[in-house]
DNA sequence: ATAATATACAACCGATCGGTCGTTAATATA
DNA sequence: TATATTAACGACCGATCGGTTGTATATTAT
């Protein structure tokens, strides 16, 4: 197992084509992306996806895990250089926006088109997208509930009450900044968490003013 | 024009159809949505929708119409019954969330689910969409200004900044509950919402506690 | 060296897509 | 009553869909 010429040649074909299917599927969904625009994207050729996956399905599977990794390594690694607590709290949630706002996918959201695709039609991949999801908002829930055992959120708080909330305040900025343009819904969003942190933080100083 | 007979037998069928077709794309789109699975679905035959609509864009232009009436009556129109002001503004937000609730459409909601599916492509669909959807944060922020000028919010409240808050927590119920079943998602959006407002307002008593 | 494996392709399949055409029958207009 | 309209349909069209098959070839494993 010596992993080169054309074991290693197919390695990078799948990677790259997952890549491309990412980023497309961000844009008109996993199902709206079609193998036959995949494969001249990629320049490839149709029939050849069927020697790395058996079905359409399994693409799009493995496009979910696909996503999933970037996720964790473009929002999730820089937040855990935050120390623990509220700052990483904030942390997490800029990263998100600056996900979206540099554009790493071309659609803004990969899991975002996807659950809206999918939150209707029972199937393996809704099943994979769901417990992506839950596991990010499990995440977000115990970087609350981690800040508030520091001291460092008041212990009123619901971890679950304000990680949906931020959840919500992040997320919806997709739609409503690629739907009529502009900063405006960053903006709103980056401010919304902030000030929602700040007035529940028995030390504002933690986190910036604006 | 006394308006029966062949030609109101073809409002009715096109009112069906539109309202068949407003269902179904709350839950796949308005493109996931086949003409022809439309047509199995109204009981009447593919071809026939061409008497109605030139090609499938204009049914689509039509829905997003139809769609944006059954809003303004389920969602609108209920609020507007409650006194100007901050009670007016969490009205709107209940009504919404009671939408949701009753499962009115059997996708939970037609413009979320437009907006994930056309907002990265051009065309006329998109900008009826959009405009629809500017109408309605527009109404929100116009219902927040007038709370504040009413003296019922404080004065340091942005209403396009509070508008995009409540906007949403209240649209991501949708793919929560949808994805995780449970009534957590709408107890969390109720809650965020009710007691952002409560902590703005000079006179918490005209909300609810709870 | 040889057999097995894996990449990749062109050609093709049935199904479904949006859409056209010609027709029929009921209604509205004159 | 004569004449356009209109709703509605079945049959059909080219394009595209996901997927199959057979083939050529390069790389492993034995």
């Amino acid at each position: 197992m010596t992993q080169d010429g054309r074991r290693l040649r197919g390695l990078r074909s799948r990677e790259a084509i997952l890549e491309q299917a990412v980023g497309l599927a961000s844009v008109e969904g996993l199902d709206g992306l079609s193998l036959g625009r995949l494969a001249t994207a990629t320049g490839t050729s149709k029939s050849g996806f069927f020697a790395h996956w058996r079905d359409k399905e399994q693409l799009q599977l493995d496009a979910v895990e696909w996503a999933a990794r970037q996720w964790t390594e473009h929002v999730v690694a820089p937040a855990l250089r935050a120390p623990a607590g509220v700052r990483r709290l904030f942390a997490l949630h800029e990263a998100r926006l600056t996900f979206y706002d540099d554009g790493v996918l071309p659609g803004g959201c990969f899991f975002f088109t996807v659950q809206a695709e999918f939150d209707d039609r029972p199937g393996a991949v809704r099943d994979r997208v769901a417990r992506s999801m839950r596991e990010w908002q499990e995440f977000i829930r115990r970087q609350v509930a981690e800040a508030v055992a520091l001291g460092e959120l008041a212990e009123s708080v619901d971890p679950a009450q304000l990680a949906y909330e931020i959840d919500a305040l992040g997320e919806m900025v997709i739609i409503h900044s690629r739907l009529h343009g502009g900063p405006d819904s960053l903006r709103h969003a980056r401010r919304a968490v902030l000030q929602r942190l700040r007035a529940l933080c028995p030390d504002p100083a933690l986190l910036p003013e604006n």
